[in-house]
DNA sequence: CATTTTAAATGAGTCAAACTCATTTTCGAG
DNA sequence: CTCGAAAATGAGTTTGACTCATTTAAAATG
């Protein structure tokens, strides 16, 4: 790799990358009002004019930041879920890694949203397709919960969707709102999950003395799993 | 009150208002960016100059648009809930009232959650109290129910409140993302109320947990459930 | 290697919109 | 009616996003 000339288009995408990461510190920490494009081009070592021959205007710029921004959640979503089994300790982990993340940069999560203010007829396009991707590994989390048997079916994603990312934005705002009360994330999550526990799950399955009704209930968790990995199997196979 | 001859003050207090009015509306179809002070200006018959007598800048003018919808939900709020005896009834008021209101002026929303976006060194303190103000009206609520019995009183109000307010915001904003499915509003507030009783109810206050026998009967359903699906597949596979 | 052609980069200049301020208008008190 | 202060005005300033004629660098050609 190092010592070959890179191409023409290679050194494109180079500098590309340098412009959004510039982009990316000037409006965290500038807002968008803030970051002006003359800041932008000095931090990515660039003429001014250079900026609009890679991305149209501010607004778009700002997006491809935001786009850049979602791919990496969404990814590192997808990794930390796949090896985990239970559904419960699913959830627990988007919790977690949605707030932590979402904490680390919440500017660019407001300025995200702030982007969609009103009128300037916008194209909602590609955030749209950027959310349903992230929001699709919630969803089969869900669907396979509800096909274990673990979670009650009869509430439509959507709901279980909002009420999650919901809880968990507002929080995030409340928080930065008032900064003086101790953060606990941990809370917060745990919160959410007590609820959606206690709210969500297939009555019975909640902790309470362990009568034997429960642990019934527990030995069927314990099938209904085992049948999963049977299934997970017999596709290998075929 | 016509007839009588308006002072100084009356003057100016009335002038004030025009110009509210008028900014929010212009700021209302128009975004933050496409409202421009000239149509404020215009729309309030007035000159440009004079905006800047009765608010500092654009952003003041917008922050006070702001204070004046809050201010009218929560007295609207309050009005209503007031009558109410129920703590359910009372929610379910609230999250109508919070829906409606929102979807009706949502652009005001965005604006509001976008005034805060990042840096700018602005001051949270006055949307803080209005804040403040409004969710005490579901604090109240919540702290009456929970004295009553009728709610558990193992989690923090601070926790409900996120929960409801979250999750309707962001049905709210995923609704007008994705505008080709139907709103069905009453559908979120019924589902947001379900998980809150069913995950949030003193267990034994409202509905009680089924009996033994239903229980064992569910867990029958399930384990048949889970033997025809390693049928099925079985199946597939020969 | 020299030359032509094409792509990329530049930054001075344009423009639009927020904001200022010297001047004018309004209005009530004396 | 007159004067002075408060209020209003809009032409002018400033700022920052965006454009475009020009320059520079890279690739293609012979």
């Amino acid at each position: 790799m190092s010592g070959t000339k890179p191409t023409r288009r290679e050194r494109l995408e180079a500098r590309e990358e340098v412009i959004l990461d510039a982009a990316r510190k000037v409006f965290r920490d500038g807002g968008y009002a803030g970051a002006k494009m003359s800041d932008i081009a000095r931090a990515a070592a660039v003429a001014e004019g250079t900026l609009y021959l890679y991305f149209k205007n501010k607004d778009a710029l700002l997006e491809a930041v935001i786009e850049r921004f979602y791919d990496d959640l969404t990814d590192d979503a997808e990794r930390g879920v796949a090896p985990i089994e239970d559904t419960f300790e699913r959830l627990a982990f988007l919790a977690r890694h949605h707030v932590d993340r979402c904490l680390a940069e919440w500017q660019l999560l407001e300025l995200m949203i702030g982007l969609y203010r009103g009128g300037m007829g916008y194209d909602y396009g590609s955030h749209r397709s950027l959310n349903r991707r992230y929001v699709a590994i919630f969803d089969r989390v869900i669907r396979e919960g509800m096909h274990r048997g673990e979670l009650r079916d009869d509430l439509p994603p959507r709901l279980l969707r909002d009420l999650f990312y919901g809880t968990l934005e507002y929080a995030i705002r409340t928080l930065r709102m008032h900064p003086e009360e101790t953060p606990d994330n941990d809370g917060t999550v745990a919160g959410v999950l007590s609820i959606l526990r206690q709210g969500a799950v297939v009555p019975g399955a909640s902790a309470q003395p362990p009568s034997e009704a429960v642990r019934l209930e527990r030995v069927a968790d314990r099938l209904t799993r085992v049948a999963t990995r049977l299934e997970t199997r017999l596709d290998d196979v075929r």
